[in-house]
DNA sequence: CCATGAGAGTTGGAATTTCAAACCCACACA
DNA sequence: TGTGTGGGTTTGAAATTCCAACTCTCATGG
């Protein structure tokens, strides 16, 4: 899978250039994978353990199990125990993860207008007790107060039916 | 792809949702699959025939098809011929897929950081003859300016040796 | 007239990946 | 003692991907 796991030798003597070099593709080849940026989304959205991912993202287990390890050696998801006995791991975002709140920005803006009919989960501005402005994301400005809004100020509101943050509501 | 793009039942009358429904899974769905970012750069580039996306991308040339004949059914490239007799074709992308160019940038922007060594392409503001700035990507923003630059103003600066926008240059 | 070549794909297997479901293991709870 | 939960593996079948070779149409050059 990774041409050079430990980088800066290529073990393949390999004169030819395959394809233009270019970090966008070096960025598809760390997490362009299926499932990799759906589950990185959902730790975003604070659901750090294995069974939440996978019930999320809908991804089969093993090939999740798989996705977390490359996301781990790539240096974008760290695993950290939660418990020993059972041994228990949570996955929580590196630097280089948390970086790539850009691209799931531009995915999800570019779903809500060109992929969904109605935008499923809205970012908003939570200016006080009952107050919820909108946001523009790409800015992380609020389009109401105008001023930039930090993670402290951002609600996520799920609209979708059934949903929320931390997955399907149960409604037993 | 689709979810059930046969059978129209499932055995099970299980009207549940498999996964978050998802604007970033709904985009992942139409762009994401291998190469297709990929192929939707090189015409961002400029480069809108089918072989030159072969051999910037490095994707096999049935995948390639079969990529760009998805796109253009999601409404992201269109087909235009250059000629009849013999029919040829290029590639152009539609306002949906000009639209993409936020999620190139991120992963660009990204993988500079992450996922190179040094970035094999650089953006740049084309002042006057001879003068070319820093541009700040996720602003289209001069650094040196202060002002927004449109694609006019801007240049592209393929670092990587052997290689231009348009491909690899030939040395012979 | 014939050969060569470009452009844009198809085609035919073989090699990989993916999938879904079942299984496993260690523990908690009741 | 039995059931449940969390976090995975294992398994074998199904779907995708890869690669090289092939096709077809025309243009060009000798």
């Amino acid at each position: 899978m990774t041409p050079n796991p430990k980088q800066g030798e290529k073990s393949v003597p390999h004169p030819e250039v395959p394809a233009r070099p270019c970090s966008v593709a070096a960025a598809l080849h760390l997490v362009g994978e299926r499932w990799a940026l759906l589950a990185i989304r959902e730790i975003f959205y604070g659901n750090q353990r294995f069974d939440r991912i996978v019930r999320n993202t809908g991804a089969p287990r093993d090939r999740l199990a798989a996705r977390l390890r490359a996301l781990e050696e790539a240096g974008v998801v760290e695993r950290r125990a939660y418990s020993e006995r059972p041994p228990r791991f949570e996955y929580h975002l590196t630097e280089a993860g948390r970086d790539l709140a850009p691209v799931l920005h531009a995915l999800l803006t570019w779903g809500d207008r060109w992929a969904v009919d109605t935008p499923p989960v809205v970012f908003r501005h939570r200016g006080g007790p009952g107050a919820e402005h909108d946001l523009d994301l790409a800015s992380s400005t609020c389009r109401t107060c105008g001023e930039e809004v930090g993670p402290e100020g951002l609600t996520i509101e799920v609209r979708a039916p059934g949903w929320d943050r931390a997955g399907p509501v149960e409604d037993s």
